[in-house]
RNA sequence: GUGGAUGUAGCUCAGUUGGUUAGAGUGCCAGGUUGUGGCCCUGGAGGUCGUCGGUUCGAUUCCGAUCAUCCACCCCA
């Protein structure tokens, strides 16, 4: 097959097969973040250039090299997004939020671009899971975030995952400790890899992450940052500990821990696991006080973090953690004729209209094939109309499970199907589809029922 | 951005030591008589062997480039 194109590198098609999970993950998630008190927040997939470079800094990997830039047709300079916060931090300044009640606390589910070398669990478009926390400024609110991810973690089934947390200090002691990191690597300077050699005047503390063995081996023998953190941060650092401690979730301490952007201050924290190879962080974050500030609001601080959807779903696949199943047919209509068809339709829509899938064919095929399909696709019931049927205006409803079938009648057919369903077995149903006042009466209707019993064959 | 592996039907893979009409399983469509799925049987559709170029009388098979996927580095979610 010779294709006009194909998908970009590096992007992904989510294919209706396999959608539901992504939509039980998002759904959870948003769920999980609002029973924290996190609403969503929805921003544009791009923005300024401006933004970014000024956010995540100009020394970061990010800017440097995997921006998705382009000048619109205005002659702005426009970026799609590579990473969340900066755009709901925009929002939340443009929009002067931070005159509402705080903390202001909100969640995002968005794509996000980076012009990186594509591998299994890392794509130039993903979707990222955020939570951003504005306005509070102690170590409790860094505690609630990391318990949110736990959380997901937990509630998804996932294991082998560990957290890890640092503190990079604030401004003031990472400028002292800048300075004496400096000086050691100064004296170092010549065995440095390049890249770090860059990093030297820049951003020294950037060589602690590099794994060449030359490196890491510098970086091993380096002063420590929380040798130097100032008695506030160290305080913070210590606060962060006792609450995750009194809510039972274990971490470990690794100070080379420091984050590819810039914002960061205070704590940084990321959960890694070894089920995905390389692509080991499955969620990252920390504390970016300074950040409203440089972006041109008033001094608040805030924290928050990250979180990879693919990651997430490849991570559940291959830990084998159970997903709902795709939602099920209820009942697949067969008809024999055109006439048939007709009624069909009105049935079909009758049962769509009550919350429940229900299909009919519409390829115009016999009932053989149309029966295979309705097998095919996993309907759980399947109904047979045709000339006779409507002649005596009921039709035959055969439970695809267990192949018995009963006559209903037509009339009042939606009733009388959910009748046989109640006979057959309630838990089976699904009523995923209803709104909450179709669930009320439903229900209500399924209670009604319950109370006489029907004649079963 | 650096290094390595791979690339044949929708999917999983054979195969051609370079030679005429490229295979299997599975999936898809249709039949196996009168209106009923899952098993079985039969038939059909579907590939210019990732793409472009080179060597050759001739390449899907050799060589080169390119693109894509995967792995490691890097980076991060």
């Amino acid at each position: 097959m010779s294709l006009l194109t194909k998908a970009v590198r590096g992007t992904l098609d989510l294919l209706p097969s396999v959608s539901h999970k992504t939509q039980y993950i998002e759904n959870t998630l948003l769920e999980i973040a609002e029973n924290f008190g996190f609403s969503e927040i929805r921003t544009p997939v791009f923005e300024h250039t401006e933004l970014f470079k000024r956010s995540a800094g100009e020394t970061s990997d990010v800017v440097q090299k995997e921006m998705y830039t382009f000048t619109d047709r205005g002659e702005r300079s426009i970026t799609l997004k590579p990473e969340g916060t900066a755009g709901v931090v925009r929002a939340f300044l443009e929009h002067g939020l931070f005159n509402d009640a705080l903390p202001q606390k909100m969640s995002y589910i968005t794509p996000c671009y980076r012009y990186d070398k594509p591998q299994a669990g890392r794509y130039r478009e993903h979707h990222q899971f955020g939570i951003e926390c504005f306005g509070a400024a102690g170590a409790a609110a860094e505690a609630e975030i990391i318990s949110l991810a736990n959380e997901v973690f937990t509630y998804l089934g996932l294991v082998n995952i560990s957290l890890e947390i640092n503190s990079i200090g604030c401004k003031e002691c990472r400028a002292e400790y800048n300075k004496a990191l400096r000086e050691y690597l100064d004296k170092n300077a010549e065995k440095l890899c390049e890249t770090c050699l860059s990093r030297l005047e820049k951003n020294p503390m950037r060589i602690l992450d590099c794994k060449s063995s030359v490196c890491s081996a510098i970086a091993a023998e380096a002063p420590k940052i929380l040798d130097y953190i100032c008695g506030d941060c160290s305080e913070h650092f210590l606060t962060l500990q006792k609450y995750l401690d009194a809510m039972g979730i274990e971490y470990s301490l690794n100070p080379r821990i420091v984050r590819g952007l810039d914002y960061y201050s205070r704590t940084v924290f990321e959960f890694v696991t070894g089920d995905l190879g390389a692509q080991s962080t499955v969620c990252g974050g920390g504390r970016y006080d300074g950040l409203i500030e440089e972006l041109g609001g008033a001094a608040m601080p805030a924290c928050g973090f990250g979180m990879g959807i693919e990651r997430l779903l490849l991570l559940i696949e291959k830990q084998g953690c159970e997903l709902p199943e795709k939602d099920r047919c209820e009942l697949y209509i067969v008809s024999a004729d055109r006439d048939a068809s007709y009624m069909a339709a009105k049935i079909a829509l009758e049962m769509r209209n009550f919350g429940t899938i229900c299909l009919f064919d519409i390829c115009e095929r016999s009932v053989k094939a149309q029966m295979k399909y309705a097998g095919k696709i996993n309907a759980r019931y399947t109904m047979v109309l045709g000339g006779d049927e409507l002649a005596k205006n009921e039709a035959i409803v055969k439970n695809m499970d267990s192949g018995s079938q009963r006559t209903l009648s037509l009339n009042d057919f939606t009733d009388n199907f959910m009748r046989l369903v109640l006979d057959n077995s309630v838990d089976d149903f699904n009523f995923g589809n209803l709104n909450l006042q179709q669930k009320n009466e439903a229900s209500s209707f399924l209670t009604l029922l319950q109370g006489g019993k029907s004649e079963d064959e």
